[in-house]
DNA sequence: CTGTTAGCGCTTTCAG
DNA sequence: CTGAAAGCGCTAACAG
């Protein structure tokens, strides 16, 4: 009923080797022999079974990303970036790589499950993006998932994650904590000395780095970090719009607020805003990730910028092996501040 | 050197048969067998062979979701809701799916690669997201390879797109042209009557629907539909940005502008605040969608609201044949027109 | 440059 | 409920 490549072989009048040679472009076949075969594969409609061929060569034309949320634009623009950089020559059978993207939704547990279907159909490559949690049981699960991984000659590329220890994956990692720093010294700079910081979940590398980022700022300025103002939410909208509600309540004389990232600030300013206070004039926000929506809001966000696009690329490209790693296998990728409208100089007491 | 399923089975003491149906379950097995093949599995810390085993059954665990762009949340959420519901029980191996989504940037021929690489790995489901080109030959090559899909036992899902004839796919479309007719109908109840449009691109589905649905609403209030007040642009700011200008530079005097999405409106937005324009005091814009972002601009977006995820969540259950197909094949998904502070009553001229 | 020959690792009748 | 055996469709040496 279905094709298969003997078919092709048979009314090429070939051996079905030299039909696999054609399709994967992979070694020396007479420009005649070539035409006869493709031609015979358009005639018979042929499409190759992938599984059957993965199996044969022991490695599948698959490569395999982990966001949290695909639905949220920051893991969107790696996924997308990392995906046009997949494809393209080098590969087999016609280059063309698929990629498998898999929300894990922050679970370790999901993570590893989807680290396993991935490596069950022996993926060519695995780029996982965004922070990890921090749960030493799990932590210690998915290294040694990933150890597997490359043992088995799957390549692994860590985009926005901090290195994972004994492992050989590369890791090109944000530098959330010097651009929560810098963030924050600008905050400082503008005369702001009651800080409210709405940080990300708890056990979180990016979290944990953002608020120490922030924290050596305050301690550098010598103001004093007062625990109250700090909550911790989750990377959306509504954590944001909720938290600084609570930190209104625990201190309504704040004079500025970091939140964890864009999607946070924006309901952090909803929040403000129907609380009665104007953004920047009665109280400062910043952001962080700078995705595209940070510029249109009203006042333009500012924020730190992640280069979100061109490190999906390059991981992509690590992945696949057409760039060279970075020295170590550790790069990191700075963010620059992106002062707009939302900070300001603190209203006078 | 890699563990297989013969080793698991030598150890277990069973049939490589036994092991295949206990990792499956889709078959009795004793109790007492079963467990000496888990711990067998575990003790060698086996993984199953995908390719090999989806080789052996004619079918793999992989569903293809395309869109037009993974980086905008319009796709992004759909992706989700899709991914969110292929898991759990009912599939082979565990139940687990993998997604594989494609990037086609709106390009037919992407979309037919992708279809055919999908073909290729002989995947469980296919579900095609956002609207479509309208261009014969390439619409008509999609519907043939979609058919060869179906007949192959691969199920198709349209997801916001309009139905494929001749085609088995299933459709749950979005009623574009419905609520885009109430959008301009919102407006022109308000007082407009100098409405300017940007139209996202040409030759789409989805552009034209809207484009229609637009005109039937300025028809039936005898408002004159001047083919100057239309621009086509993309689905993206910067088109809304650039769009905007033009409209204005045409005629100036317009009071109301509706746009091809939420993101082509607060690009068009933030062209007329640099133009000096109040909206909606001067003139007030509709986008389409309601993003998450949408609500949180100020003012806050009159959008129709597709209610994304549901859709999504729903083409998902149906491609796995967990949901009955709507009957006929075909579904309308209604949206709701979400008044907000963007459109107000035109200013006196 | 091309053909022959073995498998790749799993599923699935068909018996028992 | 379990085992034996026959492929699934392709690739990769190895010869020629």
């Amino acid at each position: 009923m279905t094709v298969t490549l003997a078919d092709v072989a048979a009314r090429a009048q070939v051996s079905p080797a030299t039909v696999s040679r054609v399709l994967n472009g992979n070694y020396p076949v007479a420009a005649s022999t070539r035409e006869r075969v493709l031609k015979a594969v358009d005639e018979l409609d042929y499409v190759l079974n992938g599984p059957a061929s993965a199996l044969a060569a022991a490695t599948s034309d698959l490569v395999g990303i982990l966001v949290n949320d695909i639905a949220d634009p920051f893991f969107g623009i790696m996924a997308s970036a990392i995906q046009s950089e997949i494809g393209g020559p080098g590969g087999r059978a016609g280059g063309e790589r698929l990629a498998v993207v898999c929300n894990t939704g922050g679970s370790p547990e999901r993570e590893l499950t989807y680290l396993t279907l991935l490596q069950r159909q022996r993926a060519a490559a695995v780029v996982l993006t965004g922070g990890a949690v921090e749960n030493e049981p799990h932590a210690e699960a998915v290294a040694a998932k990933l150890r597997k991984l490359t043992e088995a000659g799957t390549r692994v590329v860590l985009c926005g994650r901090a290195p994972t220890p004994d492992t050989r994956a590369i890791a090109l990692a944000f530098d959330n904590r010097g651009g929560a720093r810098q963030l924050t010294e600008h905050l400082i700079g503008l005369g702001h000395r009651r800080l409210g910081c709405i940080a990300g979940p708890r056990e979180h590398t990016t979290t944990r780095h953002r608020l120490e980022g922030h924290r050596e700022a305050l301690a550098a300025a010598g103001v004093e970090d007062d625990p109250r103002r700090t909550v911790h939410g989750h990377y959306d909208r509504r954590s944001g719009y909720e938290a600084a509600l609570e930190l209104l309540r625990r201190d309504p004389d704040l004079t500025a607020i970091v939140a964890a990232n864009d999607s946070v600030a924006l309901g952090a300013c909803a929040a403000l805003r129907e609380s009665g206070l104007r953004v920047p004039g009665d109280i400062s926000v910043a952001g962080f990730d700078d995705l595209p929506f940070s510029i249109d809001a009203v006042p333009s966000l500012t924020t730190v910028r992640l280069p979100l696009a061109e490190a999906g690329a390059r991981a992509g490209r690590i992945a696949m092996g057409r760039e060279e790693p970075p020295p170590g296998g550790i790069a990191t990728v700075r963010g620059e501040l992106m002062v707009r409208g939302s900070s300001g100089v603190p209203r006078v007491q």
